[in-house]
DNA sequence: TCGCGGATGAACT
DNA sequence: GTTCATCCGCGAG
C-alpha cells in the first residue's frame, strides 16, 4: 500500500471500487483519480480539520465523501498518515458488472456515462454522506478490492474544474480507456 | 466535439 | 454573502 498521494493515485487506477446493494452487487474499475495534497490550496485539507472534511485526515484508505454543489456528491480516499489532510478524488470507472443496480434517472442515460464524471460515479452506486468515514479497504457496502488485468500505460494531466493549483499535473488516467471524464486535449 | 451558463446545498468568513 | 474538486442542456462549428 503506497504512503503518499500521488503513489495512491496511481496505485488506484485499475482496482474495482465494489458497492453492494440489498438485491446485488455492482463494481467497476478505477479509471481515472487525482491527487489533492496537503499543502495544496485546492484540497480540502489546506485550512485545516473542520467538521464537513475531518473524514480526509484518517489514516490512508478512509473514505471522505462530501456535497459539491449542492448537487453531486464526491468520493474520496484518505491518503496520508492520520493527522495529515490529503486524498485522492474518483472520478471515474469503468463499468464491470451490476450496472442493472446503477441509478436509472427519469430518462434513461447512455451506459458510458453511466459511471464518467465524479458525481455520476457516486450517483450511480448511490454514494452519499452515509459513506464518509468508512474504511475502504475492509467495508461492508462500500469497498475497494483488485484486480489482475493489467490497466496499460498511465495518462498524467492538470486537474479537472479547479481554479487553485490549476497547473499542477496531479490528475491520473488509464490512457485510452473510453470511460475517462474531461475533454479529449486532457487525455492525451 | 466544444464551450457556455444556470441550478443546487452546505460550510465557512 | 461567498465559495465550490459538477452536471446538463443548449447552440455553434
Amino acid at each position: 500500500m503506497p504512503s503518499d498521494t500521488v503513489s495512491l493515485a496511481r496505485f488506484l487506477l485499475g482496482k474495482v471500487l465494489v458497492r453492494e446493494f440489498p438485491r446485488g452487487v455492482a463494481a467497476g474499475r478505477i479509471v481515472e483519480t487525482e491527487a489533492y495534497l496537503q499543502h495544496d490550496p485546492a484540497c480540502h485539507g489546506f485550512r485545516g480539520v473542520t467538521p464537513r472534511n475531518r473524514s480526509l485526515f484518517l489514516e490512508c484508505g478512509h473514505a471522505y465523501v462530501y456535497l459539491c454543489y449542492g448537487t453531486s456528491y464526491m468520493l474520496n480516499v484518505s491518503s496520508e498518515a492520520a493527522g495529515i489532510g490529503a486524498g485522492v478524488l474518483l472520478r471515474a470507472l469503468e463499468p464491470l458488472y451490476g450496472t442493472e443496480h446503477m441509478r436509472i434517472k427519469t430518462r434513461p442515460i447512455k451506459s458510458i456515462d453511466l459511471t464518467r464524471g465524479p458525481g455520476r460515479l457516486t450517483a450511480a452506486l448511490r454514494v452519499d454522506l452515509r459513506h464518509d468515514g468508512l474504511k475502504l479497504f475492509a467495508a461492508e457496502q462500500l469497498w475497494i478490492g483488485s484486480d489482475n488485468q493489467d490497466i496499460g500505460s498511465v495518462g498524467q494531466s492538470a486537474r479537472i474544474g479547479i481554479s487553485k493549483a490549476a497547473a499542477e499535473r496531479l490528475r491520473f488516467f488509464v490512457a485510452g480507456n473510453r470511460y475517462v471524464s474531461g475533454p479529449r486535449k486532457f487525455n492525451r
